[in-house]
DNA sequence: TCAAAAGTGTTATCCTTACACCCATGT
DNA sequence: ACATGGGTGTAAGGATAACACTTTTGA
């Protein structure tokens, strides 16, 4: 007798409201009402894509009409833990899906999440995020002290290098290593439960979602920061036509980092992302603002279209490299197109 | 009666050996003996992992022990065309493997196949493909033609975008956008094959494989070419001592281009990629060659470690646009680390 | 001695970064 | 008037691209 098997199909619908970027979770009618995306299983005999039974699962579960969907990822391991349940295996497809604003999804129970509630550690827009030295840093030396001399070792360079301590140049889009690193740290919630444990997970872990969708949740946002550098994918979270300040609080909001703003517009500009519209905005307090809106034409004159974050170049502006045991001082991340960060 | 729905597996393994860029393939039982990925269904018993039971199935089918491997997409749309058949729904979760050689698959029926004999129009190295303007620009715009005169336009601007045509500027990556722009255009043999069709695919278009199989290829190519930019893939597919030209050739063959010798070697340099061994390899004409190993500490040092190909940034030298007739002398690609190939 | 490939040095150009400053509105 | 955010100019630094040239072997 074989293991019933089904696929699921899940999706991370992202908005970007004011400076925050939510998703879309919907509360698990069984269990504890966990938080989960919304999802659902694939109808082979009514689906003829899975892209079309992606949209339509998301529409009966939350009123919700896809626009921009891009698949991320098939996960299939063996559900973890869960010892003695015995339950169906599940393939689950994992899309990711940008939509303009928080709709009115709350009639079906659906709501949106800020995303760094998820994963408090990834936001850099005020500094450093305290969690990482405060929670995360301790937790993850002593799991790494907890293996032996050279799995020690090992472990201490994945972290150094996922989290950008010790000097090595972090990397904004590695979000799900730094996911799984902390999973298998047993720093965040999933880890302890899918082991069964019952102890809370640590403050600062951020909030624990169902499953595996916080994993899926981190691929996604891997894959839209790293997408912002060389598809105008921005523009499909924004109203047709804003400002370039709107433009510019919605790519930090994304990427998790304050940018040079005197250089944002220019690179924006010359980039030709974008064209003035006559119309401007009267905002509130300061001079009023020209509406922008996206140049499609961008799409014939080049060849990767996007925003151009820092990042991705050479090693740390500071010299070689930083003493073993000075890593509390340590930015990590680089600060190339970044503000002072005040 | 619900359609029954098998899990497949396919693996696109990928080698290099002296200039050319390898894929592996079987020749499949039934039909006409086509060419198929190695692939097989997944056994939800006894694969734990979706990534185990791939390197069971290659090893079964090729002999081959797999190394770096990456999933690269799921594909379950209802099979196209196959009219009146009602075959079962498979979905197939695709992976990419580099492995370092030929090997010795031979012995069980698997073999190397040129990937550039599947997609003649990818390789620039020898300068733009004939085929390019032979064969394909001509079946596109025909094609294009077809549509009423606004799909028209929009398949035309579709085609300079995607093949750099008409003074758009390439992208190298984008190696599935023009496949399924070849399909949508009936350019290859699959697209007759899957509307039952009997006639020749025209000559230039490639080599066709079983099922959806070139066009998962297609994204591999695609996906490798990307990701040499910003991850130490190439060190893969070598051997672990090798010199700076064997890598410069691997890295071209990847990429379909030919590279600027001494900027790639002081780029690979600077980059910290490699470091020298005294050792030197006593090759065949001319002056001996340092041998070069992969340097594991730039992960450490560098959040995005690549090679650093030519595209991505602005559009082609030549000022503005070229002029609506005037296609066939644009070089199309961009031509900024590349040689004059000659 | 010559051909062929390896390897080095130098310069021009262009993108990115940083800094300084002016503009237009609401209170 | 001044605070606030919008918007522009310009110069320094750095990376790439292009070019010229030297070194070391085998035939």
């Amino acid at each position: 007798m074989s293991t019933p098997l089904v696929i699921g199909l899940s999706a991370v619908i992202v908005a970007v409201t004011d400076e925050t970027p939510r998703v879309l979770v919907v509360r698990r009618p069984g269990a504890a009402g966990e938080l989960a995306l919304p999802s659902g299983p694939l109808d082979p005999d009514r689906d003829r894509t899975l892209e079309l039974a992606l949209r339509n699962w998301v529409r009966t579960q939350t009123g919700l009409e896809l626009g921009y969907v891009e698949q991320l990822y098939t996960f299939g391991d063996r559900v973890r833990g869960r010892s003695g349940e015995e339950e169906a295996r599940e393939l689950s497809i994992a899309y990711l899906a940008l939509v303009r604003e928080g709709g009115a999804p709350e009639a079906t129970g659906a709501g949106w999440l800020d995303v760094y509630d998820l994963f408090p550690w990834e936001d850099w827009r005020q500094g450093r995020p305290p969690e990482i030295d405060r929670v995360l840093a301790p937790l993850l030396a002593r799991w790494a002290d907890g293996a032996g001399g050279e799995a020690a070792a090992a472990r201490r360079e994945r972290i150094d290098i996922v989290f950008g301590l010790g000097g090595t140049p972090g990397d904004g889009e590695r979000v799900l290593d730094r996911y799984e690193l902390l999973y298998e740290a047993r720093a965040v919630g999933e880890s302890v439960r899918d082991r069964g444990g019952r102890s809370r997970p640590a403050p600062g872990t951020g909030q624990v979602l169902a499953l595996d969708h916080r994993r899926i949740l981190a691929v996604a946002l891997g894959r839209l920061r790293g997408k912002l550098r060389y598809r105008p994918v921005v523009f499909e979270l924004l109203p047709p036509l804003f400002t370039l300040s709107q433009l510019q609080r919605a790519v930090e909001a994304l990427a998790g980092l304050r940018l040079h703003q005197q250089n944002f517009r220019r690179l924006i500009e010359q980039a030709g992302l974008v064209e003035g519209t006559g119309r401007r905005e009267t905002r509130t307090g300061g001079r009023p603002a020209e509406l922008f809106r996206f140049r499609r034409e961008v799409l014939r004159e080049r060849p990767a279209p996007g925003v151009g974050l820092p990042g991705r170049r050479e090693a740390p502006p500071g010299g070689e490299r930083e003493g073993a045991g000075e890593r509390a001082g340590s930015r990590g991340m680089r600060a190339r197109n970044r503000e002072p960060a005040g």
